[in-house]
DNA sequence: TTAACATATCTATTATTCTAGATATATATA
DNA sequence: TATATATATCTAGAATAATAGATATGTTAA
């Protein structure tokens, strides 16, 4: 399978450069059993909020929102918008092709 | 097909996280096209030698034997010595493991 | 419309990485 | 054995990343 998409593998290493950042994806791949329901909503399907990851990742609110930030300019994750919160997935899409790109040209 | 290697995610990120050193990695895949032919040795077999990698990178030496020492300890590399020349060539078991290893953790 | 809350951004400090020049080490050769 | 060559290591300055506290922004609720 072809995964046309733009996509720096530098920056996207330098993403994975750092355990905490590819902690929070790996958590986001099974937001249900590493993390507390949402008390708004009942699902998970645009991902978790902000302060459940800072909570489990232990560092500070500024420090995993620069992370979620450097995340998303790398595009490995997506933020939505729900009232006062923002809730992150993963960038399925992008993760795949990162990983095709690096078994076909690495 | 499985891998078992020990090896490390972020540390191989760091690797990855600079771009002269993910092509140096590609640049070993085909030294034939990539490097002219060594002068003492009519092969590649062992890699490449630090001065062809130094010169086709075209940073200082100490800089390209310190990344390719970084590569080494995260056994992304294998050195080989002939006389007074390091050879350097690709570990495919690592890289091969890293990659399943982000397709199947990640 | 004010207060509380969630998140993002700004500012600053410390730690790490990048990079090259100088020096050391190992090998080969005159 | 002295010298040249290839590579590794040491040292240091500049650039970038990690991290947190303070502040700003946007949203909800009283």
């Amino acid at each position: 399978m072809l995964y046309i998409c733009h996509m720096n593998i530098t920056e996207i290493s330098k993403v994975l450069a750092n355990s905490t950042r590819v902690s929070i994806l790996k958590w986001l791949k099974d937001p249900e059993s590493n993390f507390p329901p949402h008390k708004d909503i009942d699902h998970f399907n645009d991902g978790v909020c902000v302060g459940y990851i800072q909570e489990k990742a232990g560092l500070s609110q500024s420090t995993i929102s620069t992370y979620l930030t450097s995340m998303q300019n790398a595009e490995l994750v997506i933020p939505t918008r729900h009232g006062k919160w923002t809730y992150y997935k993963r960038n399925e899409a992008i993760i795949s092709a990162y990983i095709e790109a690096l078994a076909t040209e690495l």
